[in-house]
DNA sequence: TCGAGATTATCAACAACATTAAGTATATCA
DNA sequence: TGATATACTTAATGTTGTTGATAATCTCGA
């Protein structure tokens, strides 16, 4: 547990931690610009929301309830609707109905839905090579440990904002 | 010297500079999604743009040309002029003339602007310290040492994409 | 000094999302 | 059966992103 100093409190703080904070942030931005340029080439004609929402279900093996497709993409179920209407309209993904409850929806990915996700991780890959070429083994591993562990944290705390909202 | 097969070669490969990629990506959409939770509260009421843009005007410390502000947040000319309306309206940046090239508009931020900014800032920390209270010091400042050089990488490949587009 | 061409920012029209509230269909259970 | 809960969609409004056109201003050569 690192302690915190009055002045972390009270004015701007420089904490390590804050530059990490800071540095996550900015990242965060600009690999979300950028890629969102990259899924508007020709190719791929998608936008952030749809491509997520398609990678789950291709990451998810079987088909996908809409509810719990929103709280994996951390998307609202309305706007999942909209999203879900235009992949089914490039014929990318497909809904279907559960058979016991015909309340729920469920989707999957298509076969072409499975390709466009494939091109589109082997553009993402040389994009992100490109940034990370100066990076040696050493560090990609270790990297790989922290942002796992990064990950990890962030996971859990969005669990725990489900019910109570944090911050 | 590790061998690497032929599902490495044809299909999704699972190096680790791929997987470092995932993990980026994912704490990106999170981080981001997370980040929208929080500038949605009744205090704050800003969406990422906006913050973003209103971030970039009080870190540097003279006022800002829209062109280099667009650049710099990584926005179009014409979405920007959209969102500094709405800063404008919100009373958080102002627009300004420059003196002796009237085609440029100038953007600061105001006082409200930086108190509002601050408030974030703080909000952030709290959020963040939460998702990485289990990293101990020495973990914290081996991953700010290495997201300072992803960040490098990735300022550089946006540079590049400027003329010519990568991928 | 005038006018052609560049530069800078904005506008207009449209699609995609996010949010909220209301609505519809289905399931559950007393 | 009827009340309530669940799962999803729809509708209304605001913000952002894209593209192409427009307006204002600057620059520079004739």
């Amino acid at each position: 547990m690192t302690s915190v100093t009055r002045e972390q409190l009270t004015t701007g703080e420089r904490g390590p931690l804050e530059e990490i904070e800071q540095a996550l942030m900015q990242i965060s931005w600009l690999a979300q610009r950028q890629f969102m340029q990259l899924l508007d080439d020709e190719r791929f004609r998608l936008t952030l929301p749809q491509f997520y929402t398609l990678l789950h279900l291709y990451q998810s093996a079987a088909e996908c309830k809409m509810s719990d497709l929103a709280e994996a993409t951390q998307q609202s179920a309305a706007s999942l609707t909209g999203v879900v209407d235009r992949l089914a309209e490039k014929q990318l993904a497909e809904r279907k109905r559960h058979p016991s409850d015909r309340r729920q929806v469920m989707v999957v990915v298509t076969p072409r839905g499975c390709e466009l996700i494939a091109e589109i991780k082997q553009a993402r890959r040389e994009q992100m090579q490109a940034a990370l070429s100066h990076l040696v083994d050493q560090d990609v591993d270790l990297l790989l440990q922290l942002l796992d562990r990064v990950l990890l944290g962030m996971a859990r705390v969005l669990e725990r904002g489900e019910s109570g909202r944090w911050a």
